[in-house]
Formats: C-alpha cells, sequence, structure tokens
DNA sequence: TTCTATTGGTAAAACAATTTACCAAAGGTT
DNA sequence: AACCTTTGGTAAATTGTTTTACCAATAGAA
C-alpha cells in the first residue's frame, strides 16, 4: 500500500509532481526527465492512487448508480450494458441498485447520493423513483438521468420512441386485416404506458376501429400478470383477434393466456411484442416483436452525466437506431 | 453539504460526539439527552456522512465488486440478485463490472482493486479472471470470492453441485431409456465443465455406456455454439438419442441444430440442460432442466465478504437449496 | 476527607490524495 | 547590467470523517 508520498520519495521529488503525472495534467509543466523518474518509480512501487482519498479532495467517486426494479428483468440488460461499456471507457465504475422495495436500500440510496458517494445517477423509470432521492441529488448537484420518465424535475430525461414503437406494432396488424386489436400495456400512470397507449390509439382511430377502454388493460410486469390480464381482455370481447403487448415479460404470460382459453397463435390470435429480445425465436411460437434502442439509451445515459450537465427537464428520444418490427411466427391474418 | 462539524456546532458537542452517534458506537458512551440532541441536528440539517472522507479514514468503501462476463447472460440474473439483496442488507453497494475484453477496464479493476476502492470482489469463473488482480487483492487484503473457478490462489471458493447435477440430467435420460447420451459441455478447462461432464461420465459408465470423447464437445457459451457443436455431434453418430447441456443458453442452440438437422425434439432427440430459467416453460419445446442454487450462491459469496475472511483455498459448495430437476417436455423415451 | 473508578466529553492526529500559492533558476530583452 | 518572463518544482493547506489519547466532573469506597 504505497502512497503518492512513498513514490515522491523514490522518484526524489515532491507529492505534488507525481500527483501531475498520474493525472497527466497537459497545464502543468513537468520535464520529460522527471516525469520519466516518476513512471519508474510508480512500476517499481506497483502504486495505484487510493480512490478514496482522490474522491474526498476531488468530489468525484468515478461512480454512476444504475437504479432498476428488477435486476433480472431481462429488458435492463442492454441498457446496463450499454451504460456500463460507456462508464468504464471513461474510467468509470457502474454501482447496480435493486429499489424493489424495502426501505433499506432507499436509505442506502440516498446515502451513496447525499454523501456524494456517487458522480451520477440513472434511474428506471419503474424502480421507484423517489421524491427524497431525487431531491437530495439536486441539491448535492449529482447530475441524474430519469429513464422513461416524465417529472417536472431537474434532471435528463431520456425515452424511447414509444409512440412509434406501439404504432408500429399495431399497424402491423392492421395491415394483416385485424379489425379488434387489443391491448396488454404496462402498468398505468406510467408515462411510457401512456406514451404508447396514444400509439395504439392512434393507429386504430385512424383505421376507424373500435379503441374503447374495453379493449385495453394495464398491468405490472411479469408473466403471470400478463396471463392473468390476457385471459379477462379476450374473455370479455370475444370479437378480438389480435393482441398487442407493452413488454417482452407480459407477452410470455398473454400467449400462456391465450393458449388455456384453448385458442392458438397465431392461427386464433395474433400477438405483438414491444421490446426483442434474443430468446424470441426460440420460444413455441416465435414472437413477432419491435426491437427498441436500449444499448443506445444506456450509453446515452452515462454520456449525460459524464458530461456533467443538469439540463433541467430536457427531454430527448432516443432515435438511432430506430424502432424495428422483427416479423416472426406470432402474427398472421385474422382466421375467417 | 453539511459537514460533520456543522452538526457539531448546531448541537453544540464536539465533532467526535456526533461521530459516535451517527455510528452507533456501543462500546463508546454518550448521553441520552446528548445523542437526542444530535440525532435533532442531523435530521435539522439534512444531514449524510460525506462517503469518501468515511472509507478513507476508515479504509472501508461499502463497496463490492462483481465482475462477471456478460451481463446480459441471464444465468447471472440470479446470482446477481442475491448478492444484491445481501449487500444492501447490510448497507454496501454492488459495483458490475463486465471484465469481457479490453484492457482499458481490467486496468479500471485494477484501480478499483488496487487503490482500496472497494472492500470486495466477486469474480466468475468465465469472468476472464487476472493474476494481476487477484495478486492485487491479496496484498490488498481485499477479500475475494470465486465463483465456480478452482484455482491455487488466496480466496475463497464458491461451487454449485455440479457433478450431482449433470448426473441428475444423465440419470433422467437414462432412466427414460437412452442408451447413446452426447454431451454439450461449456468451454473446456473450465473447472466446473470438469466437474460437470465427470458426472455425465458417471452415470454413464455405471449403466456401462460408450462415454468416449466422440460424445462430448465442449464450446463457449453462446446460441450460435451450441448449434454448430450439436450438429456436427449428432452428424458425427447417428444412433445418439439424448443430448446433455451445460447451459441454458447453449441448450437453445442444441435445440435449433437438432431442428435444423430435420429431427424432433423430443421425439428423436431428447435435450435436458442445467440451469432453469423462467423462459423454459415458454419455449417451443418447454426444456427439462436442473435448477441450480444460483440465488444462495449470491448470497453466499457477499456474506463471506462482508465477514471479511480470507480463508486461503477453502472450497465450498452451495448445497442448499439442492439441484432439482424440472421435467418439462424435452425429454421423453427414445423413438423404437 | 482522600483516593480511586466511572461517565461523558474534547482536542488533535491520522487517512492520502489534489491544489493553491509561492519560489529559484534559467533565458531573453532593452 | 538590470529587468522581465518562463520553466520546473516545492511546501503547505484542504477535503470530512474516525479514532486515539486525554481530561474534568461526579460518584463510591476506604
Amino acid at each position: 500500500m504505497p502512497t503518492i508520498a512513498d513514490i515522491a520519495k523514490y522518484a526524489a521529488v515532491s507529492p505534488a509532481v507525481v500527483s501531475r503525472v498520474i493525472n497527466r495534467d497537459p497545464t502543468l509543466r513537468v520535464s520529460d526527465e522527471t516525469r520519466e523518474r516518476v513512471n519508474r518509480a510508480v512500476d517499481a512501487l506497483d502504486f495505484t492512487p487510493n480512490a478514496a482519498a482522490r474522491a474526498l479532495r476531488s468530489s468525484k467517486s468515478g461512480l454512476i448508480a444504475f437504479v432498476v426494479h428488477d435486476v433480472t428483468n431481462p429488458v435492463y440488460g442492454e441498457v446496463l450494458r450499454g451504460a456500463q461499456m460507456t462508464a468504464s471507457q471513461s474510467g468509470n465504475a457502474l454501482l447496480i441498485s435493486e429499489a424493489s422495495n424495502s426501505g433499506d436500500r432507499a436509505s442506502r440510496l440516498v446515502e451513496l447520493v447525499g454523501g456524494r458517494g456517487v458522480d451520477g445517477l440513472i434511474l428506471q423509470a419503474d424502480g421507484g423513483i423517489s421524491d427524497l432521492i431525487l431531491a437530495r441529488a439536486a441539491r448535492e448537484r449529482v447530475s441524474t438521468v430519469l429513464l422513461q420518465a416524465e417529472l417536472d424535475v431537474p434532471a435528463h430525461l431520456l425515452r424511447l420512441p414509444d409512440k412509434t414503437a406501439a404504432a408500429m406494432a399495431t399497424s402491423h396488424l392492421v395491415d394483416l386485416g385485424h379489425r379488434e386489436i387489443a391491448c396488454v400495456a404496462t402498468e398505468a400512470g406510467l408515462s411510457f404506458t401512456e406514451r404508447r397507449a396514444a400509439g395504439w390509439r392512434a393507429v386504430l382511430k385512424s383505421a376507424h376501429m373500435n379503441n374503447g377502454d374495453d379493449r385495453i388493460a394495464y398491468c405490472p410486469t411479469s408473466i403471470e400478470n400478463g396471463r392473468k390480464t390476457t385471459v379477462s381482455l379476450l374473455s370479455g370481447a370475444p370479437t378480438i383477434t389480435a393482441v398487442v403487448c407493452f413488454n417482452f415479460v407480459t407477452a410470455l404470460g398473454a400467449v400462456k393466456g391465450i393458449r388455456e382459453l384453448g385458442w392458438r397463435v397465431p392461427e386464433d390470435i395474433s400477438v405483438v411484442t414491444i421490446h426483442d429480445l434474443a430468446v424470441a425465436e426460440f420460444l413455441e411460437t416465435p414472437l413477432t416483436a419491435v426491437r427498441m434502442p436500449l444499448f443506445a439509451m444506456g450509453t446515452r445515459a452515462v454520456e449525460l452525466i459524464l458530461r456533467r450537465s443538469f439540463a433541467t427537464g430536457a427531454e430527448s428520444v432516443i432515435d438511432d437506431p430506430k424502432p424495428q418490427l422483427i416479423v416472426r411466427r406470432s402474427s398472421a391474418p385474422p382466421r375467417c
């Protein structure tokens, strides 16, 4: 555990010079010969600067917290990977926190943010965004990025082209000839749910189709919720021939429910979902899905934080790459 | 950004007392009345101790690094969740690092470990365990847990009941009447691969069956590798009627490959895999799988680190809950 | 009354870096 | 020769907490 002072002694310079060399400060001058000596000392003693001391003095921890609802949800995987790559390329690290429940964790998060334990904060819309944390982050000037949320807070808002994606999914079904298209939405009240619902409604309206409230049902993301919701939706309106799901996981449940009711996919009911995952093509009925730029959302979120900008309420949409419809076997023309 | 000094002033005590109160040090004495005053001050000023200063003085960062090969691999999800829960329950946080490639990242990890940026290190066997990092961790007394590895290093070795699991999968096929059982293994050279292979071989041997090298093939985990490997395995030995896969992801590829060859699962070829994921039952052919105690491995890893123990080479097996065979539709008696 | 323990608290020294302010020497200008 | 500027470096302050060593006051015992 050599310190900067040991290096300084070994290289016969002062600690300040060592600091300049290892931080490659371009404005401050060190002769080539001295720099060389210091570098040799660093190698010889196998020196790594102490993270805590550095963070204390410079008030930069090099850490970014990523808060999700459920780490096992594969949809976050891609976002996480994008964030992770961008972060580590710039010498930062990513801290994962599951905010799903208990107050314990929320308070641990407050400590991290309040104590300047992290430089940035990335919050997923369904990760239980707490006002406490947002307020704290703003006060401490911890730059914050909200994913898929729509709040009036001093943070960057980053979102996906949800309306477009839902419209693409719905249009695909309309093009196939469906006239009764139901919708298994994500949790009500979340802004991305509303945007996707708007996309679904817009397409149905322009095709002069029934888009009443008896055609859409909202539920939190889980296989079981998807199943239950689909069953009650289809039981209530037997003329429905297609379903748009707002999440891959609920789509799995939807297919399960349709089969329980004695129908087949896609012969009796077509299913199209938002979010395309690798397993989609290995399912009993490979799912037609709209691929979203999740990876790009992850990279963009970290970029914003590294830029240390604090745009208040500036909302931007990730649309590169654009959402893309992947047609597989779960969608077909309606029967008869 | 109030400091401990501000609290001290507000509560009319010295900083040392504030420190004792917020750290709830039971051995050191503070009168109830003073404690109350300090707590009021903390609330009034909305104080959170500075993480960096605390880490610097106490040389504990409250951070544990979890290094995996690929964050999108769903098999890690469960391990991660177990680790995450245990960590946050004790006021620690988890840092995710993808060690898959580039030297950049490896060096960032060295900085974290070398600079005492983390208290503990959890390394997945296929996460590219670098000697550099292990040496550094040992020198800095960062307690380290190796998952599914078998190295002679000063770290805890935690592993799954791999031999048992592979034997369970293979026995299931033998019980169904299969006499020619191939094996799509994970990467050669990894210790868990060897253990699983041993389980497969043991069952075949006790059933007096062919367990030669032309029945087993090794490949890194990916859908495509699973597909290719299975195709070449089956093409070379047409009498094979069943396949044991060592990973869920390669199993997806295996099923794909079997279909490409014009065969059906399970009518022509049965497939059993190690690792059970939620999607298993939604696949075209729901996969028979051995469920492993992944969550428990995650919790155990963090517990070991929090205990700050440095057992050298002590290997322990996670066997609670025990591995469990989940029979689905991908396994059936052989044809004729 | 005097002598010890105990209680409740304080002052100041770490911890290991970054950064500001300053300084000596060398080189260039008039 | 006197003066200014640049170069390359140093000493010391700063960051916010924990912890050690110490001290005053009170209580209890002899």
